[in-house]
This record gives structure tokens, sequence and C-alpha cells, in this order.
DNA sequence: TTTTTTGTTGATTGACGAGTCAATAAACTT
DNA sequence: AAGTTTATTGACTCGTCAATCAACAAAAAA
């Protein structure tokens, strides 16, 4: 029963499959099986798409990132002032697409695969690197000098704010997040303005 | 060629290669073979010792806190001020003991273990009360009501600022991660005083 | 209609690794 | 001296899993 055309299908149920579980273990061991169980599919029509786990990683990662870049340029075009723009890239990192426990628990094993998986950290690497410019772009009207030092206080906060997710019990908290994020960036910008 | 009383010797050993070999590669993918040969012996020794893997990791672990938790202490009898109390919980956060690759790659990893193996979740849990009890110690005198939350930032940033390093290459820059979390210190706090 | 391309899987291979065991040996005990 | 405890390892078991393969099915192209 083969339809044709589907391994865009295919290889998106397998990206999300392969976050969920990895999100729902808190893992990278994580065996294709499973992913591709819960794709709906057999092992082996995995290995025909992807070829390999570390590639099936690697699209996941991609994905994660993408949609957090969408949600960071759409939130950017309605923003008007300085201030907005920083408010825009804090309310993109805590979205609920993604500041839920299966994004946070991939994203976090993201970094552990950084550490050893070149491909990896070039993408982790990008994503630090987006998010530096596009908090720049705010903070320099608002901090003058000190936005690179803001900018990058503010990137590590945002970090730490999701590791600590990680151990927390119930649903995520997004508007504590977003809050705590804000009050960093009114006293540092106090200071200046 | 059994000398006597060898227990502690092997078992520290095991613990020094098993955070050696984490922050080496990376990742919890160490077999036991690994830790055990650059500790000095045989796999089967290693399970002698420490019946399990597992049980290998939350040694490894409890080792680290124990390194960091002492550092603690130390640095902070000295404190006479308040302001002296939280910068001590800093220096010692960002000590050459604690903020080295090595130790820093073994701290992410435990994190995602913490995701899966109840135990190290506790372990965690422990740590992040008494940093942030440490906190409160200082911060109550300095800031009142806010306290409680800029404690709470300051221990996210601090986890942020670990998770950063990850990816940066070259030797950890203690100075700078000590500055960035003294700035938002003095940011916070200059909002009441 | 034959052939090729695309989709799909059950079965298999081959490697690797955690944990066990039997055996050996040195030290302590009685 | 005989027995017990501690140290130590090579060899082995047993399971798991990534990756491959052979085979089958249906659509598209020839």
């Amino acid at each position: 029963m083969p339809k044709l055309g589907m391994e865009p299908i295919r290889k998106e149920a397998l990206v999300k499959a392969t976050i969920v579980e990895i999100g729902r273990t808190g893992s990278l061991d994580v065996t294709v099986s499973q992913i591709a169980k819960r794709a709906g599919m057999s092992s082996a029509l995995a290995h025909h798409y992807f070829g390999s786990k570390e590639e099936m990683f690697l699209a996941a990662m991609r994905h994660v990132m993408t949609i957090y870049g969408a949600e960071v340029r759409g939130a950017l075009c309605l923003a008007q002032t300085p201030m907005e723009r920083v408010e825009a890239v804090l309310a993109a990192s805590f979205s609920p697409a993604n500041f839920r426990r299966e994004a946070i628990g991939a994203w976090l094993n993201f970094w552990v695969l950084a550490q050893s998986a070149p491909q990896a950290r070039r993408l982790l690497a990008v994503y630090q690197r987006r998010l530096r410019s596009n908090l720049l772009a705010g903070l320099r009207p608002l901090a003058g000098s000190r936005a690179e030092s803001v900018a990058a206080g503010l990137g590590a906060l945002i970090d730490g704010l999701y590791l600590r997710e990680v151990l927390k019990s119930g649903p995520p908290d997004r508007t504590a997040a977003v809050g705590m994020a804000m009050d960093y960036l009114r006293a540092q910008v106090r200071l200046v303005g």
C-alpha cells in the first residue's frame, strides 16, 4: 500500500518522535526502534530515511531551533521600541512551544551532544550567535557600551532558567521565567538611562 | 600481592576516573572498562567495589558536590558582611576546582542523569537548596523582600554560566564569570539600598 | 506490459558492554 | 597449620541495539 511522496511525512514524524522520546526519557539513550515505533513505522524505515541515528538527532535539533527562530522573527516584527524588541526575544524564548518539558529535555540533551558531536556544536553555536545579535539590536540603544555584557548575562540567564526547569515538577511556569529575565533586564538598563 | 585496606583507595581512584572520563568524552556513554582502566584496575574490580555503573556515577556526583560544599563553607567563614557572604558563594561556585572543564562536563551530565535517576535528582536538589539558602543568608539584609527572587535569579545565572562554558573553547574564564554574577547582584541590590 | 522507482518490513548480523564467576593469591585469625 | 577474609583478574554470559539485507508491494515510466 505504498503511497508516494511519503518521505517528508515520514521524516517529520520521525523528527517529532525523536524529540518526544528524548524529552520523555530525559536522555539520548533512546533506541531507533523506540523512535520508529512512536512514529508508527519500523526501525528499518527510519534508517532508510535518515541513514543513522545521529542524523536523526541532528534533524531533531534543527527542528527545535527552527521553531525557535520562527517564533523570534514573528514576535520581533511586531516590536516598535528597543525595549519591545528585547521583550519579544524573551517572550519567544519562553513561548509555550519552546518552554515545555519535551523541548527543554531535548534542549539539555543537545547540549550534551554538542560536547562530542561537532555538528551539534555548530548548531548550538548558531543559536547562541542569533540570540546574541537579536538581543544586542534591542540592547544597544538601551544599554550603550554595556550592551554586550548585558546580552551575555541575559543569554546565560535564559539558558539557566531552562536548566532549572529540568528539575522542577509540574508544568513550566513561563510567566515566572519571563518575569525573572525582565527583572534582570530592567535592573541592568536602569543603570544607564 | 593484595595489600589490605585497598577499598577506599580504589574507590577514590574510580570516582576521580569517572569524573575525568565523563568530562573527557562529554557524555555518560563511558564504559566501566574505560573508567577502570584509567583508574588502573580491571573492570571486574570496579564492579566488585561499586556493584554497578550507576553507583559509580552517583559516587562521582557526590564527590563533585562535596568539593563544592567544602569550598563554600571555607570561603563563607571568612566573610564578615552580607555582601561578602554572597561574594564568597560566587567565588566558590567559580573556583578553579569547580569551574574547570572536567567538572563542568560532569556537572552537565549529572543534570541529564537527574532526569531519569531519582537518586541523582535528589542530589541535585540538595545542591540547589544549599545554594539557595547560602545566598539567601547574605541577600536578606541586602535585598529585603526581594531576596528570594534575587537568589533564584542568581542561582539560575550561575547554572547558565556553567552551561555556556561547555561550548566555549580554551580554559574557563573564572574572573569573567564572577564579574557577570556580581554585576547582576549589584544591579539588583542597588534597587533596594 | 515490462521495468524502474519508491515504500516497507521481518529477519539477521555483528559489535559492544554490563555484570557474573571461578580461580588465584596474599594477608590476617585462631 | 588450617581457615577466613580481602584483593584481583581473565574469561564468559547474556542482552541490547545500530545497521544491513532480502524480499515484497504498489505506483510511475517506458
